[in-house]
DNA sequence: CCTTGACTTAGAGTGTGCTCCAAGTTGTAT
DNA sequence: ATACAACTTGGAGCACACTCTAAGTCAAGG
């Protein structure tokens, strides 16, 4: 018998709160879950799966909105693999673009830094004859 | 004399909208812009500096609230410099640690899209005498 | 003088992604 | 039996970051 989790267990691993696992079956982000003759949900691994998956596309920067595309294309079993695999394919590219940006900017809040760096340590030394005028002291 | 931009340029240059070049002046991301006569902004060159530097601290996914408070150790001028190092390299971290998820991510989206290209490949061969039964089809 | 267009302000509205509430039901422990 | 906690639902509320509107001002061109 496979082990069925309940809505708080799930929380606790996926880090989605009670709140948050509720609305994405609301809206379509996972198939209705099973639910116990209470009418209390019981999640599958399946189902904790399918919402690892959505918790690293959200942290990748996914919206709610491609992430329904995502789910809609699962729905369509073997018939979308062509379309999932191109889906998959184009975030990959979004994500990478997006961290060859990061990489870039890191290297600018690196050279702002060194120049505060710079100019604390500069501090210790007897005042220099003139000071240039920073116009932005963030950039000196 | 130094040349001062129009908000509509500024918009142009920086890729913020006019709206938001007012928002951020409204809520104390800028100091207040000068003005022509007419009242109109007059954006000088350490204006779009400055705007420069917000630009990238948003990429790189800092919020609003924090760019404020960056801000005000702007404000601050000198005496603030030790904070504003530490609240830039605090940053750093945020954003590498931030780099190094997303790296794993992508292995994981690697991996999943490894999984369809095989899967489909496999279309092309022989009916294999048994389809191992899949839980998630995009985990397959 | 009159129109046009680029601007100004304060404040309202929007989209996203949760987050919470109220009212009710169920399961377990005492 | 009764208390209590853990759930259920539909719908309201919220934080964030813009985005837009309305009403008005100003400068230049015809």
């Amino acid at each position: 018998m496979e082990k069925e989790l309940t809505i708080q267990e799930v929380a606790q691993v996926t880090g989605l709160s009670e709140y948050t696992l509720r609305y994405y079956e609301r809206i379509g982000l996972l198939d209705p879950v099973d639910r116990a003759n209470s009418g209390h949900r019981r999640y599958r691994a399946a189902d904790l799966d399918w919402l690892q998956f959505l918790v690293y596309l959200r942290a990748m920067g996914m919206s709610i909105r491609q992430m329904q595309e995502c789910a809609e294309l699962k729905r369509g079993g073997d018939a979308t693999r062509r379309e999932r695999l191109a889906f998959l394919e184009e975030h990959r590219v979004r994500v990478q673009e997006q961290m060859r940006k990061m990489v870039e900017y890191l290297a600018y809040i690196d050279k702002k830094i060194d120049h505060l760096q710079e100019s604390l340590a500069g501090d210790d030394l007897p005042e220099p004859a003139e000071k240039p005028h920073l116009v932005n002291s963030f950039f000196s």
